[in-house]
DNA sequence: TCAAGAGGAAACAAATCTGTTTCCTTACCT
DNA sequence: AGGTAAGGAAACAGATTTGTTTCCTCTTGA
């Protein structure tokens, strides 16, 4: 894994990538790497080899491993929203329909051979309580709920936040059994779940119809 | 932490512990140091430190650490189901309470201030796929479901092994979001779901009647 | 052209980790 | 009582960790 050449993976060296290219480049090598390994089993030397820089530039820009981990999630928080964000408008106009296509987001992301389940609840539970990590996860929550609520909202549900709440949790439940069973099922079973609560939680007021 | 005396939190030197109870007294030590820190964060030094055993005798019974992580989660996994079992069982008669009753042993747990999830899921977490506790956890899993879909199957649920899939993905969800943002809500969140799906699961076969 | 700065390579430091080995003490059993 | 085995204490080995420092090269701008 460490075999490559420096400057692996990059094509270029540093050298054409000065000031703040570099420091996201380091943030995007940091994020794979952790984001498949974990952040305690991945060291900051494996980080340098294969960002192909110095332990030196990356301590320029990361004072500490910590600072880079808080880096990795603060960069996560944004394509993990966008990439949540997408499945669902792509799942179709109707908004139960939407909260269900984040499931089908996961059940790809679940099939994958090294799913390591959601990065920030991964992140979190190898780090120690305190880490300044930790809030990073505790705001990417709160945006998917926002999101997640903003669309139960438009699916008609009595109470759009408790909703975002229950699908939240069937989301993570769900990531959490892939990675145990190394199997999608488990999200599959969250979207039955899902489709359960949403129908539930929309039926009531406006205008009752069987499922499906 | 460390500040202790040697054989601290026993009171009785391992001498007095002669052949298998000491084995035992290892794996429990140990169990409480890595369910408060997580397995990689706890170092064998402090095992035997804490253990008040020297690292010979810890050697002598583990060949290594891997095997006392997974002597760690076959500990685990049976007074873990006995809660789980005795918390439902202690929440009444009626199967469907016995289900929830579980959701609130979590919230018990989760008040905790150092409380760190489901044991298994954060150990698999911090664990490379391919790890033998993998096992241990995805038999334990296996042991929760069966237990969950016998009371479900009492509680007349049409799908008993969906049900009881549904109520541990939100129970794990809990536990996750409970640990993220420090709090017990996310599991009372879980209970109302789960009570929604349990009506849900029941209702419908038998005799369809409206939800609460 | 040349000086300044950014970065690379690698040695270095200090701590920590898993695991081994040596020597000694203690308890138990015949 | 004495031999045997179990365990303690601690040194030791070797690898790995985060983080620092030194020296050199390359690029760029005046």
């Amino acid at each position: 894994m460490a075999a490559t050449a420096p400057g692996a993976g990059n094509g270029r060296s540093a050298y054409h990538r000065r000031g703040e290219p570099l420091r996201a480049h380091i943030v995007e090598v940091a994020s794979t790497l952790f984001t498949r390994d974990g952040v305690r089993a991945v060291g900051v030397n494996l980080v340098t080899a294969e960002a192909g820089i110095s332990k030196k530039t990356l301590y320029k820009y990361f004072p500490s491993k910590d600072d880079l981990v808080v880096a990795y999630l603060s960069a996560m928080d944004q394509p993990i929203r966008d990439a949540i964000t997408s499945a669902a408008l792509s799942a179709g106009d109707d908004p139960r329909d939407q909260l269900l296509g984040i499931f089908d987001h996961l059940a790809r992301e679940a099939r994958r051979v090294d799913f390591r389940g959601c990065a920030f609840a991964s992140t979190i539970t190898e780090l120690p309580p305190g880490h300044p990590a930790r809030l990073c996860a505790a705001e990417h929550e709160a945006h998917l709920h926002a999101f997640l609520s903003e669309t139960a909202a438009r699916a008609a549900a009595a109470d759009p936040g408790a909703l975002a709440t229950h699908l939240l949790l069937l989301y993570h439940g769900a990531a959490i059994h892939a990675r145990i069973q190394l199997s999608a099922s488990p999200v599959h079973a969250a979207r039955s779940a899902a489709a359960a609560l949403i129908e539930l939680a929309a039926t009531a007021p406006h205008q009752p119809q069987s499922a499906t």
